[in-house]
DNA sequence: TCACGCATAGAAAGCGCTTTCCATCGCGAG
DNA sequence: CTCGCGATGGAAAGCGCTTTCTATGCGTGA
């Protein structure tokens, strides 16, 4: 079988206390005897159980980040930040395996692996990822941190809004126990009740974005350029971040006295082909638009390409912006006006919050601000 | 504290057994137990312990995936593919806990992140990544793998090359166990050799990408369209991936009888950055270059900028092509000529071979054959 | 010189689960 | 009517590690 403690023990001469107490160095041990366990441990190339310490020490060294999908450029730069941050970036020689889970922007997935991460006892989770309005999975979601929580895992959310504090307290007891009959159910609650008050743990933590922000100023850029006639592509309907961008967009066009027309507004998919799809559509509405605003980058380059085919030039023609400011931004052909999204800093950021490396502010939430960048697919109108 | 399987037990009023066997479900339990003991676990929102679940049953429901940088779409689609594979896509029950690990492209962080996996005893590892040529570490890796293999662990080595078959056996005796005296040693390593040859596991798997012919098939529609001064932005030294499409270069060039001109090639890391540096470079030696192929998409990418900086038109002055085919290349402008690597096809088999849901080839190996894809970026020289 | 305290190391009790025996119950066969 | 067997469920032995509690050996002050 493979090598255990006992065997180090037993080759280095010394009890199999001895060894992990040498191996998890936080009780004194001579230098001697020190020296004779690590010999043993290269000799027998002894890889400790994972698991067994995980259950003897209540606590593993797993730490995990939950994203959409790490094939997008947003989530994969957000989990690589995150990532490095948590992993100790080799630095420090506490090693946590940090670990990401694609959820593929299921609600569902996205709940699976959470209590796969419970159950793994992780020791912090960061979760990434659309949060979506369905009161339903959101109690749910919450029910799920909530008792994360109170495992002692450290929870922060990055890039999403706080969980709603009502919910977090609220939904575990009634959503989770539809079934609170029979004789000990009494007994249960009364008992887990005083109990889930005094265990809640860490509270969940918050990076969020100033996605609002950032819409209204990519917007009033184009006002500002001389655009009036603004098609919109937004995010999927029903998440958080389509609509604060969406009320960005508005809050803007408000505040210039520009009408909100409601065709002008088409929502899809953060993807290429929506992006695509969606500039067709408005096309078909309004011949006449001088500029859109895309859900995020990755949805602009589909604006373009379905503007290319219609004759129209970017930005000479018709002006483009997108928001994220994802890496290939900046190369595309015209290089994307966007709205820059510190990613790297917000995932550093939980990261760090998650592994008890930053001090939480006092609310929980960090806000981080955005930056327009002001490229070339933006141009007045009729120029 | 936490709800444990004997509270389940004690609430459905059966042993702790029971509640194993119906979670497990591996053993007939009586359709009236089942019932009680799954609504005790509903009720008491029980989420067992990971860690020692698998202590106890010796093997945990961790697979792992290591990828250089998941913000690097490369390895973004490939670890997507890899883990939706993996982690039964949601639909068979099995809920593994599929986990990617970014190594940054650190050989040393890739050594840590197989330790860390075999700590916590993963079921299986698919290894992405680049493949160094350089000796002391392939040995090393070669090593590790070895250990995991005899640890049980089902290891697929995805879009690199087979590890050596000597260095899996030799190594890890040679290489590891370098301070071999004492009194017990003798014993130890007797007792180890033979178990080890028996304890041999499950044999590393590969599935790897046709990068010579790839490069070939490239360069020789480059040849075909006429050119003849072809420059060569070479990935990085040292890695197989960067001297097999090297190879697949130079093999074109010989067969059309075109000389192979060393201040051709440039070598840089697999970044838009290095492309944009490599090509200045390439200008600077040779103001005549008809076409460039770069060591991937994104360098291509880079390659573009620059050229464009220096007044060339692609394809118009020089044609330019990438390699791997990412989601952004259709969408550059020109849309880019590259090879595509079935990266989707790849991560799937991996994660399928990973998890024994596909026979194993004879050999161990799956080559993937590459495709060209003719766009926008290449044309004739002069045209 | 002897007792006392400190520095080390060992013994042993679990951590929460799986799984191998066994014990029990109910039933049809002899 | 009794015996044996299949179907269920329980008891208990660990899995490999951490950690408390305890024992030992030594140096030191009185």
């Amino acid at each position: 079988m493979t090598v255990t403690l006992a065997d180090v023990a037993a080759r280095a001469g010394v009890s199999a206390a001895t060894v992990s107490r040498v191996l998890n160095s936080n009780y004194p041990v001579a230098e001697a005897t020190r020296d004779r366990v690590l010999r043993a441990v290269a000799e027998l190339e002894y890889v400790a159980n994972g698991p067994a310490s995980a259950l003897a020490a209540a606590t593993s060294d797993l730490v995990g980040i939950l994203v959409n999908d790490v094939a997008d450029p947003f989530f994969g730069v957000l989990a690589s930040a995150v990532q490095s941050e948590m992993s100790g970036d080799g630095t420090s020689g506490g090693e946590k395996l940090a670990v990401v889970c694609n959820t593929g922007g299921s609600p569902e997935r996205e709940l699976t692996y959470l209590t796969l991460l419970h159950r793994q006892r992780a020791g912090a989770v960061v979760l990434t990822g659309g949060a979506t309005e369905d009161p339903a999975h959101t109690a749910a979601l919450a029910a799920r941190v909530a008792r994360l929580s109170a495992a002692g895992t450290q929870v922060v959310l990055c890039g999403r809004p706080p969980l709603p504090a009502g919910a977090t307290a609220g939904a575990g007891g009634s959503a989770e126990a539809p079934v609170a009959g029979g004789r000990a159910a009494g007994a249960a609650s009364a008992a887990a009740s005083p109990a889930s008050a005094a265990d809640a743990g860490p509270a969940p933590l918050t990076v969020a974005f100033d996605n609002r922000g950032g819409a209204r100023s990519l917007t009033e850029h184009l006002v500002a350029l001389g655009h009036r006639r603004i098609g919109c592509v937004a995010g999927p309907e029903g998440l958080t971040t389509t609509r604060h961008r969406l009320e960005g967009h508005r809050a803007a066009l408000a505040t210039h006295g520009i009408e909100d027309v409601p065709g002008r507004t088409v929502h899809g998919a953060y993807d290429r082909a929506s992006g695509y799809a969606a500039a067709h559509e408005l096309l078909r509405r309004d011949e006449d638009l001088t500029a859109v605003v895309a859900a995020n980058d990755t949805v602009a380059l589909g604006v373009c390409a379905a503007l290319r085919e219609h004759g129209l030039r970017v930005p000479e023609d018709v002006s483009v912006a997108g928001f994220d400011d994802l890496p290939f931004s900046m190369d595309a052909v015209p290089a994307l006006t966007t709205v820059r999204l510190p990613l790297t800093e917000a995932g550093a950021r939980a990261g760090r919050l998650a592994m008890g490396r930053e001090p939480a502010p006092a609310d929980g939430v960090v806000l981080l601000s955005s930056e327009l960048v002001i490229r070339k697919s933006t141009a007045p109108p009729y120029s």
